[in-house]
DNA sequence: TATATTTGCATAACTAATTATGTAATTAAC
DNA sequence: GTTAATTACATAATTAGTTATGCAAATATA
């Protein structure tokens, strides 16, 4: 059995490699064929400098897809060959601009014919060919340009990692944990304050007995992240979101989205209108959390917290 | 505009490599998102040992498609990882059967999590994509092995020069390229022999005027090929293919082909029934050509020639 | 059974690319 | 008009593979 059919599409990678190592060994074959002398790594160089007259490395290299050094490299031994000549007149006296020396002209015209019968020979692949390799290419090149690979893995990873994380409702034996998280969080980028210690070390009877609720992640059965819905003795608000807090070492598993909606969806059941949040600009991915629940940003509550220099709220609709 | 709209497919490899090293690279971050400390390249090296509980180098080497040497040095990598153990008994003492050790295992359970993460990811490009990549990759493996790259262009080269080569009647200013093409080959084979001299020297009036023909192949307007169709005095055959001679330079054009059809259309204007040509087996391109042509093996008739050691007729429809 | 050939592997040398780095020339910023 | 930042390039170092080579073990052959 075919070892890519046996691994699956995680080897794309490998696969592609093979194939273009494949194409790239007949290459040079195909140039030996034609009795030309000429290494088959400077086509994509040799090629701009048939449709330029007159281009500079760097120009290349961006059009090909090429570093700078590695087409530097190639113009130099294109020109050792006798194919190229270089330092053309410039007024920038960085710029190398370099075109063909008559003899690489010549040495274009007889490559242009092996061009041809090369393409065709392409074309006749892919019209035998049910899969087009060379649109598909071309559509890869698009689609990851739009969004990579990594960035796709990430996705996937996220999703699959918040599938393991469950989200339960506090007990006793996360009371270690919810002043643990929240402490790590405040004193990397603020310090402790009065009110902190207050609900932190007595989230009994400061959220819980007012009729507040506080919600833990579970990622394999560790508490890695928590979060309070706190009841508010104020007459827009029904209830204040806060105390948030996610490991680090559990970030990029949406745990802050899943304890948001966790929150969200708690205080809807309780007929709640509105949320309150307080926080810092300096926390853009929580702001931005924030945002994407819902929140939007509004002013003019008092406020016990130094560090809080934003306040949001959530309208249920 | 984009490079390789302008080169077109001869510019696959190129393509094929940018897209290798796109992927690769994005496969570089993903091991690092994952913490795992793993190298890119041991991929499908670990992937077989995961499969197999034991295995050697170059059964691995064959599987995957890489050089022996370079899972060799992947093995011994993996082994100072601590993730691989080497040497395992076998009584075959040139073997180097190889398995992962504990540790390699809770890596490869690790590394299995984000191989579907990674699958998933490829999965979901494939499905927003039009043009299935893994599947052209698949399907072009299968058409290259069919008939490799080269050979496709070896065959358009042929197509496209015999395309340039004209087949004309003999003029006294080809004889002396009718003498020196055919003395060219035959006294690389073998030996002028006195037939030989009379025909070449008096085309005129041994071949022509006695009702035969001559035809020329021109390339590029320079004679490189040359073929008789000589008429005989037996009652079972009209005409003998003969003194057909193509020089060295200009092989794989096809002219052989051209020239043969060339006197067999030449010879069926004139009603021929059968054409009868000799010839020896140790130029095997030569009765290979003779048989598409569609001669076929006699034998029995008296030849002046010392080097005939094959007879063969075409019997025309 | 001695000898030749083949096989399995490691090591060395090479290749075609890449990143990293240094330097001179140019442009921007104060 | 200095000084700082940027640009264009060459050179060096690195990487992931490849072929070439040599040696010991195993197998085939005379």
């Amino acid at each position: 059995m075919n070892f890519f059919d046996k691994v699956g599409k995680v080897a794309l990678g490998s696969r592609l490699r093979l194939m273009t190592a494949a194409i790239t060994d007949d290459a040079a074959k195909i140039y030996e064929l034609y009795g030309i002398s000429f290494m088959p790594k400077w086509f994509p160089v040799f090629y701009m400098l048939t449709e330029e007259r007159e281009i500079t490395i760097t120009e290349i290299a961006n059009e090909i897809g090429h570093s700078q050094p590695s087409v530097s490299k190639i113009i130099q031994e294109m020109t050792t060959a006798g194919l190229v000549q270089e330092n053309l007149k410039t007024t920038d006296k960085r710029r190398n601009s370099v075109a063909l020396t008559s003899q690489g002209i010549v040495v274009s015209k007889e490559l242009k014919l092996q061009w041809v019968d090369v393409e065709a020979a392409v074309e006749s692949l892919i019209t035998e060919s049910n899969h087009n390799l060379w649109a598909a290419l071309e559509e890869w090149e698009f689609l990851l340009e739009q969004k990579s690979l990594l960035k796709r893995v990430i996705e996937n990873k996220k999703i699959r990692e918040s599938q393991d994380v469950q989200i339960v409702a506090f007990e006793p034996k996360y009371l270690d944990a919810f002043k643990a998280l929240n402490v790590e969080w405040i004193s990397t980028y603020f310090e402790m304050e009065a009110a902190d210690y207050k609900a932190l070390d007595n989230p009994q009877e400061y959220i819980l007995d007012k009729g507040g609720k506080i919600f833990v992640a579970l990622y394999h059965d560790e508490p890695v992240g928590v979060c309070a819905l706190i009841k508010m003795k104020d007459e827009n608000y029904d209830f204040e979101m806060a105390k948030m807090a996610v490991s680090p070492k559990a970030q990029g598993k949406n745990i802050g989205w899943l304890l948001g909606q966790a929150i969200v969806n708690s205080a809807k059941e309780q007929g709640a209108k509105k949320i309150y949040l307080e926080s810092n600009t300096i926390l853009k991915p929580a702001i931005n959390l924030y945002h994407k629940l819902g929140f939007q940003k509004v002013s003019g509550l008092a406020t016990p917290y130094k560090r809080c220099n934003i306040q949001m709220e959530l309208v249920i609709a």
